[in-house]
DNA sequence: CGGGATTGCGCAATGG
DNA sequence: TCCATTGCGCAATCCC
């Protein structure tokens, strides 16, 4: 049925949240070449929705997700796992596309091979044609000067 | 021509940059948790490195480069327009994507059908050739004995 | 429940 | 100057 998967989320964000942003650390990033982007995500507000709509069965776990503790050391390594990860999959997704891509080529060129090649069958299947009208009508001229063929009539013998 | 493009910005450490964003709005409505990606991003510093190395053809223009006030009505201006910006161009990459896939599609069936086709002519191209030589056997044989086709051979005339 | 993989999104640098 | 593209980080999900 409907796969409710995805949320829409139109998202006319005008964010003018405040924000607090205190990071006073020799953050252990990977060395990224251009820590030119050296930027930070402030989290909103998230909704610590605890009993959603229809939920009920679910039992009452204590359902923590506390604001992801910029400071905490923890929070910082799921984020360098995250990146590596995000990055890894677009590389993968990046190349992926470039196969694509190339594939396309690839099937162009055979395609233009294939054709190249009916072309060249078809040349010689009506060369043998003629030939082979030819020889038709030499026999009929010689054999039975009375059944003549209409002309356009072939002769072929399979 | 060296192009110092890229700014190494060697953040060896001192990275502890705070920044405090207050801008308590009556965030109206859009308190939206839904509008899960209601983030703000903290730039960090940006060398407003004013006396560059080789720089000097340029005129002294006034080389404004405020630190993206993030107050700046123009700055959040500039923002959405990017955002929205950022928005098309990946629609349209994506759009690019399926239809480099569908591309490989299309050739792919395009494919099948030209070999097809050349198996045909093959095919015909070979019994031609067997007919043909056929009759070149019965005309070397002799110019006499009539039938004498081989067994399955067959000769239609049309 | 954990953890990598995806995905949508915003920011900034850069290209045109 | 503006828009387009691109690399990157964050967070929400998805999916084992």
């Amino acid at each position: 049925m409907s796969r409710p998967s995805q949320l829409k989320l139109t998202t006319t964000d005008h964010n003018g949240v405040s924000v607090i942003q205190s990071q006073a650390h020799a953050s252990s990033s990977s060395s990224l070449p251009a820590a030119v982007a050296g930027l930070q995500q402030v989290p909103q507000l998230v909704p610590t929705n605890p009993s959603a709509g229809g939920g009920k069965a679910l039992p009452p776990s204590k359902m923590k997700k506390p604001p992801a503790d910029k400071d905490s050391e923890e929070y910082r390594q799921r984020r360098e796992r995250n990146n590596l990860a995000v990055k890894k999959s677009r590389m993968r997704s990046k190349q992926k596309a470039m196969d694509t891509q190339q594939r396309v080529n690839e099937l162009k060129e055979e395609n233009e091979r294939l054709e190249a090649k009916i072309k060249l069958l078809s040349k010689e299947l009506s060369v043998l044609k003629d030939l082979f009208l030819e020889h038709a009508h030499n026999l009929a001229d010689n054999v039975q000067p009375a059944t003549r063929y209409a002309p356009g009539a072939h002769c072929v013998c399979v």
